[in-house]
DNA sequence: TTTTTATGTTTAAAATACTAAACAATCCGC
DNA sequence: GCGGATTGTTTAGTATTTTAAACATAAAAA
């Protein structure tokens, strides 16, 4: 979905029952910067929008923030869930053909010592996951912790992140993750 | 406190073991682009910084969110997690506030015979859960079975629902719904 | 109507960001 | 050590954004 920064901005300014020239008077702008913006005629600098936007006042973050709101087979045997090898590491996926759903739930088993790569995996949306069994090294950003069989971890997938079975046992993890990343 | 967005875009750049030349050409960017930015000599257009950001890949909402994401609690030992009592089931959530997240995650442990309530549950969304140890009947609408360790489920939230221990022992299970519940 | 006031748009000049290439520093293999 | 590769930084030139002021239209007041 495609981002059309001048609408927003111009919806923003007309909730809020500003002209252009008022804005940018609060904003120590000129009307024509609000102008142009507005008509996609210009690609703002972060710090002049940054100046705009702390005339209503809202964040950047906020203004970025695109608010995403966001008969089927339900039961599934161990050996029915879909398995999605990848390497060492044997996921086995709750549902089928997840196309419109906004949750993906996998039965990950870690054989001893493997991992999910040196290069650290990084995608949209939440993720969480809890260790069944064995100790699992996890690696978020530039945090580390080992967990053992009923530990847990949640994170925003966007922030680097990599898994890693540590001991010589195999690891049995079950995490969740939305919108699916795979 | 004040938004460091060149300390920010090198820390990511780093988390990801990227050099400015490397990003750059994912990005199509210059790497004299990268540095400046980086060191805070330049306010990157709106348009540029989206490129850059591309290249990791992450949306400018989250770029901007900055440390509200690095000061989360990422890892949890299974005590710390946030206990809801609901009768004969324990919960234990994963995550303190989940307010404005979209996931929940929960390790439900069923008393032997115990269940949700002759009240079948329906609320908004999806969820899905992998059975870790013991026998649990799930009832999603007029359908119902028995799942035992490894089996799992997935089903809209809508569809009243109703969870049950079954034998005795007590059942393990790690669920997920999206958005949260309660 | 005519005038005043306010609106959004456009334009030439000034300010700023971006590129391409050179520069400096560091690391690695030989 | 040396040479080559890779890193981040800087610089001069080009491209883009921003300003200040003029323009055009519309609504309100006289």
């Amino acid at each position: 979905m495609e981002f059309d920064l001048g609408a927003r901005l111009r919806s923003l300014r007309e909730q809020h029952g500003l002209s252009q020239r008022e804005l940018a008077k609060r904003a120590g702008v000129t009307n024509g910067t609000i102008s142009m913006i507005e008509q996609n005629r210009t690609s703002p600098a972060v710090g002049s929008l940054k100046k705009v936007l702390d005339g209503f006042p809202i964040g950047l973050s906020e203004f970025f923030a695109s608010d995403f709101s966001s008969r089927q087979k339900i039961f599934y045997d161990h050996e029915e869930l879909t398995r999605i090898s990848d390497g060492k590491i044997a996921y086995r996926q709750v549902g089928r053909d997840l196309t419109g759903k906004s949750l993906q739930m996998l039965h990950e088993i870690y054989a001893p010592g493997s991992d999910t790569g040196r290069s650290m995996l990084s995608h949209q949306g939440e993720e969480a996951g809890v260790i069944v069994k064995g100790k699992l090294e996890v690696t978020v950003g530039t945090e580390r912790r080992i967990l053992k069989a009923g530990d847990a971890y949640y994170f925003e997938s966007h922030r680097p992140h990599r898994f890693r079975a540590i001991g010589n046992e195999e690891v049995v993890v079950v995490s969740a993750c939305t919108p699916p990343s795979f």
